[in-house]
DNA sequence: GTCGACTTGTTATGATATAACATCTAATAT
DNA sequence: ATATTAGATGTTATATCATAACAAGTCGAC
């Protein structure tokens, strides 16, 4: 029994400590790292993770990056919306910076328009180097 | 012994057929699929896939699409510059378009300049439905 | 021929993710 | 209060994706 809520939210427990390390982490985490902090948490299994990684990832708080296969807080509230969300990923320090650009939302959606797809989701991942590195 | 050869070019035995296979799919493969069909050819283990995958990806001839972790055969050739490629993946039929887009990459690379990054990668990855889906 | 660079084959292992099923918990309908 | 039920959790096993390490073959340059 916690006598402190980690967010002031709906979380159930094993949502809430996944969500706590991610938001404590410079950089992304992947679900084995989480569990391995977690163990002394209690945590014994993956779908212990996942299955936090998956509600928060549906509800917005948490991104998966796809070329990482790991998972970052959400650090930009308004990238449910017409934006396109972009993350920058440095591939020295690890760190990755979220923005969302609409600019780059309709040139993706009209370029999909041309060939008559039509868009659910779109994931933009940039590799490079962050300012300080 | 094939009488014939695969490509117009450098590629060795395994290359050549792990390409073969990419170009005759409709939709992206893994590594484990290709070796699954490979076995018939004398494939017996993933490094042989893996390997040969490295160097078509290096080669530019093959993608890796990060959020299926699978491979597709380049349809664009102009690629490699200063556009960004676009990949637009039909979550109904599984079918993959590529394009390539100048004005996509501008704003990238200006947002990315917006926060001293420098892009040395970009993935893009719709997902959606096609035109027939 | 032999050296060196590269490719290949092979075994083992690491890393990421989910299926299937049992159990617990808490809100609510009766 | 008890039964119902929906969701969350725990647990074991397994599927899927990827690479480390080392031995052996290939082939051109010298």
């Amino acid at each position: 029994m916690t006598t402190e809520e980690h967010v002031p939210s709906d979380l159930t427990r094993n949502q809430s400590l996944v969500l706590d390390l991610l938001e404590k982490s410079d950089a992304p985490l992947s679900a084995y790292n989480l569990l391995d902090q977690l163990r002394a948490a209690g945590f014994r299994a993956p779908l212990q993770v996942y299955r936090a990684l998956d509600k928060l990832v549906a509800q917005g708080r948490v991104h998966r990056l796809e070329s990482l296969s790991a998972f970052v807080v959400c650090q930009d509230p308004a990238c449910i919306g017409h934006a396109a969300t972009v993350f920058m990923i440095c591939e020295k320090c690890g760190k990755v910076s979220e923005r969302s650009d609409n600019g780059v939302a309709r040139e993706l959606h009209e370029m999909a328009k041309a060939d008559g797809f039509t868009v659910n989701k779109t994931n933009i991942e940039l590799r490079g180097h962050c300012g300080k590195c």
